[in-house]
DNA sequence: TTAAAAATCTGATAAATATCATTTTTTAAT
DNA sequence: ATTAAAAAATGATATTTATCAGATTTTTAA
């Protein structure tokens, strides 16, 4: 088992190498998951116990509405963190954690947090700021869900997948999602979805190759994003 | 001027005591400030160099999008806490603030936060719990704007107002919006809001005089917020 | 108190989105 | 490679929501 300092992700992301380093000498005791495509690492409604730190593979972060349907809120990769906000707070998590792809993380027990926090205020100040900047992040949400169209928040989608995860070989956004998790995510019928998608596509904005999208017109898709169709 | 010791909204507030506990002394150099009905605390963008408690008064969190419309995302009354994400995150409002009534504020420079989180991990800690909470009501909000129709929606608002400010001597929500406040909430257009106050009303589940606004059957509200109608 | 401005309300209509039914295509398991 | 299951696509239609225009009421300020 390799050491939290030499971690590789530790080159991607900011915020994990922040926690990685407060946990020097943590490495004998942390635990690796191996977590297969469609599994849940968390459960809406219990308790967690720690934080993860995902070392390889993606996952959707959604809530299970009163209705039945799943609201995808948001998406996170190799790097990023989970946890923190339930762990935090001491309340059981609001959101259940699926993974898209096979996944490997390392577990961190909550203990180590909560001594990392105790012992160094800076490690604190840090915490602090990366779940307000996730405050931020969600407050823009909510206006963005409110406001936007199914079409401008199709756009927005997409665009903000091509941020997160990047484009393959090809030029295809990294992730493949079915059009029914698009839909969960911009709260849309998912017939709506199909054809909002394929309308971008007429429009010469995306190629679409099953669940491969690529963005073919950045400007455009930008625009399209708010309003200017 | 009063002394934060024993100011008065420590008997509404967990979170406010915490704070004003954690500021002793602080007292002489405090900044209590008036803010007229309609008038901005904090405006978007703009760099907050400190957090203001909330000493009367109620105030309405907005955010402007693209299209000029504006998003009403959260609530504040009387004992309630601002600006701590600003001032956590290191980043500018995201959110403008604005008076619905006169309000008296008092200003907590961010030095003394900081300090205070430098001195005191539990406060630390309190200051996350507080935060992640806020965070995880965003998320469920996220998923209501997306996923529930605007009656539905209204319903939810409608709820939440009663829960936040309580009701007047006779019974009535103890806040007075304008119907475009209400549309810019929930993130529909005017109309119809008007519209759907009308048919709550009409159905019994309101009673509506102006801007005031009676829940007279919480249950049947209840149920439409959640579909069923 | 009164006039002007702003807000509310209502109706008519257009546009956006959801729902349902069915066919075609893709994916996954044997 | 084959087949069953799941997902995607499409058309028809219903429902929801937005927009525009105008009338009425309420609020605000002189």
């Amino acid at each position: 088992m390799g050491s939290c300092e030499h971690c590789f992700i530790k080159n991607d992301n900011e915020f994990a190498t922040l926690i990685l380093d407060q946990l020097e000498g943590f490495t004998s005791s942390k635990t690796t998951l191996n977590i297969k495509k469609g599994e849940n690492i968390v459960t809406e409604g219990h308790v967690m116990n720690g934080i993860y730190c995902l070392k390889n593979g993606k996952c959707k972060l959604s809530k299970l509405n009163t209705n039945g349907k799943s609201q995808i809120v948001k998406f996170l990769r190799q790097g990023n963190i989970l946890g923190q906000r339930s762990v935090l707070s001491e309340e059981p998590s609001g959101l259940t954690i699926t993974a898209l792809e096979d996944m490997q993380v390392c577990f961190i027990p909550k203990t180590k947090i909560i001594e990392a926090i105790r012992g160094n205020p800076t490690f604190s100040l840090q915490l602090m700021k990366n779940i307000s900047h996730q405050l931020n992040e969600a407050n823009e949400s909510i206006s963005m869900m409110a406001q936007k169209t199914v079409k401008e928040r199709l756009a927005d989608v997409l665009l903000k997948l091509y941020d997160i995860f990047g484009t393959d070989e090809e030029g295809f956004i990294d992730i493949k999602l079915t059009r029914e998790e698009m839909a969960n995510t911009i709260g849309t019928a998912t017939e709506s979805a199909i054809r909002l998608l394929s309308s971008f596509k007429a429009e010469g904005l995306l190629e679409v190759k099953g669940r491969r999208i690529k963005i073919v017109n950045l400007e455009a898709l930008n625009q399209a994003s708010q309003g200017y169709s």
